[in-house]
DNA sequence: TGAAATGTTGGGGCG
DNA sequence: ACGCCCCAACATTTC
């Protein structure tokens, strides 16, 4: 492989499907000839391969960085795993010497780029891996004392202290392409789109690719950030910036975000507004990225915790008592438990492959609480609808609704599906728009079921299930389910029924 | 990034 | 006029 030509690098797309911000492309099209490749290999997620609304979502992604590599006189190769052997297999077929990827954080994924970075240095191919994914490096924030955050707070304080993250690159005006294509597996091979069509809601509801993820971030930025402290609790109205899923796929990265929105400003917009409006833009600014500080701390967090995904972070929660109840489970995933936020909320995801994250604590807190079914049941189910399904944010999320996790809201902290919907959804509009049959109040009627739990009597039940915890430490009783491996992994069954039938 | 129970206070109705 | 009581409003505590 010593021709006198400029290197030629395989750019390994994975989560990063954009052009933008994307240091590993940017060094390998300074360098030479490149060949962007995507490999499908979901048995590598190690039990959390992309669920059915993911799947839906990078199939249309790959078609879109696809377009957007022609239009800069490149394309798209398309591979299967096993990752090794494809990136090997494509290194021999085009003469390739390098390969640059963005990092993944999740620790199936780590573990697997580790063992793909030392097959292919065993080859003599060079690698160089980037951070394209979060602000900080996972593992770089520390306490004084050197050890992880466990607070939200005073992490991200920490975060804001470590300074701006770089600028972001430019995508690359142009890419050199290799003299010779190799063969390229047409996207729709992979058979990522559902075989019955379940998904019009989610292609009324979204465009995936980079153009989509920079058009929502200028749309937001133009209509969504002023009034966002005030209409980011309210799911009824479009407060948020709904990255979330552009992001899960790196179609736009964070640094691209965290530097959109500082208050750089030419300076005739500064001449203009008036200070006050101004004053009140920082903290509408500062709000916003704060939620981007929850992204970090979620990675942050598994990177530290990788058995999170599958056990409790506080030890004591092994013991918790945890109710089967398939028939409540079914429930709650098509939104039919009778409360019509909750229900509102789970068929608004079942829809359209997304949740408004007030929604998302509402529905998280029935589950968990109301109904004391494991908060796994619910993260496997996210899982599997969410088009934004990321390993790191679910399980902190699902962690801190449980109470079992970093930062989490104190067991007791039960919400009340009837309160909640008076404040976020105060017209109601929410739960109209998705529950139209529920006619306001909690009155059943012919096509919508009464309550399947009384809630005054549920948060007693919950309260006394806490009460069992109290001094509790260590591992589960019975030790039949050792901490950091995971039953689902071994028997290769799920915990709930499939989205749909394929 | 709760909610409910319990405690405190102060204004006003009324004997 | 005065004090008692009611209770809304707010604060604190508890789960």
């Amino acid at each position: 492989m010593a021709d006198n030509g400029p290197p030629m690098t395989i750019v390994w797309f994975r989560r990063d499907l954009r052009l933008a911000d994307h240091p590993a492309l940017a060094a390998a099209a300074r360098a030479g000839p490149v060949i962007p490749v995507f490999i499908w290999a979901p048995e590598e997620d190690d039990g959390w391969p992309p669920g059915s609304a993911a799947r839906w979502w990078l199939h249309h992604s790959l078609r879109a960085l696809d377009a957007g590599l022609r239009e800069r006189g490149s394309r798209l190769i398309v591979r299967r795993g096993p990752s090794l052997e494809a990136l090997r297999g494509l290194a021999r077929d085009t003469g390739a010497t390098a390969v640059a990827w963005s990092r993944r954080h999740e620790p199936a994924a780590r573990r697997r780029d580790e063992a793909v970075a030392r097959g292919l240095a065993s080859d003599g191919i060079a690698v160089q891996t980037c951070n394209a994914a979060r602000l900080f490096e996972p593992g770089t924030i520390l306490t004084a004392a050197g050890r992880p955050f466990q607070v939200f707070t005073p992490f991200w304080n920490a975060c804001q202290r470590a300074g701006d993250p770089p600028e972001p690159l430019p995508a690359p005006a142009r890419l050199t392409a290799p003299g010779r294509w190799p063969e390229i597996l047409p996207v729709e091979e992979l058979r990522l789109e559902p075989q019955v069509d379940w998904a019009a809601g989610l292609r009324a509801a979204w465009t995936p690719g980079e153009r989509g993820a920079l058009a929502r971030l200028d749309k937001f930025r133009r209509r969504g950030l002023a009034g966002y402290r005030e209409g980011r609790d309210r799911p009824d109205l479009e407060g948020t910036s709904a990255l979330s899923p552009h992001l899960a796929w790196g179609e736009i990265g964070p640094r691209q975000i965290w530097h959109a929105l500082r208050p750089a400003a030419g300076p005739a917009q500064r001449a203009t507004r008036p200070a006050a409006r101004r004053a009140a833009a920082v903290h509408e600014r500062a709000a916003f990225l704060r939620q981007l500080g929850w992204r970090e701390f979620a990675a942050h967090l598994l990177h530290h915790f990788p058995h999170t995904t599958e056990a409790p972070l506080r030890p004591q929660f092994d013991w918790f008592p945890w109710r089967s109840d398939p028939a409540g489970l079914l429930a709650w995933q098509r939104g039919r438990t009778g409360y019509p936020i909750v229900d509102a909320a789970m068929r608004a995801l079942w829809r359209t492959g997304w949740m408004h994250n007030r929604a998302r604590m509402i529905v998280a807190s029935f589950l968990v609480k109301d109904l004391l079914i494991s908060w796994r049941d619910g993260a496997r189910w996210f899982w599997d609808t969410l088009v934004d399904a990321d390993l790191a944010n679910n399980t902190l999320g699902w962690q801190w609704a449980a109470g079992c996790g970093a930062d989490a809201a104190p067991y007791f902290r039960i919400f009340n599906p009837g309160l909640q919907g008076e404040k976020f959804d105060p017209r109601g509009a929410y739960v109209r728009a998705w529950v139209p049959e529920s006619r306001g109040g909690a009155i059943a009627t012919r096509d919508y079921p009464p309550p399947i739990v009384d809630h005054a009597a549920a948060r007693e039940r919950a309260l006394a299930a806490l009460a069992s915890l109290r001094g509790r430490r260590g591992s589960p009783p019975g030790g039949s389910s050792p901490r950091g491996s995971s039953p689902l992994r071994s028997s290769g069954k799920r915990t709930h029924q499939p989205r749909r039938v394929a």
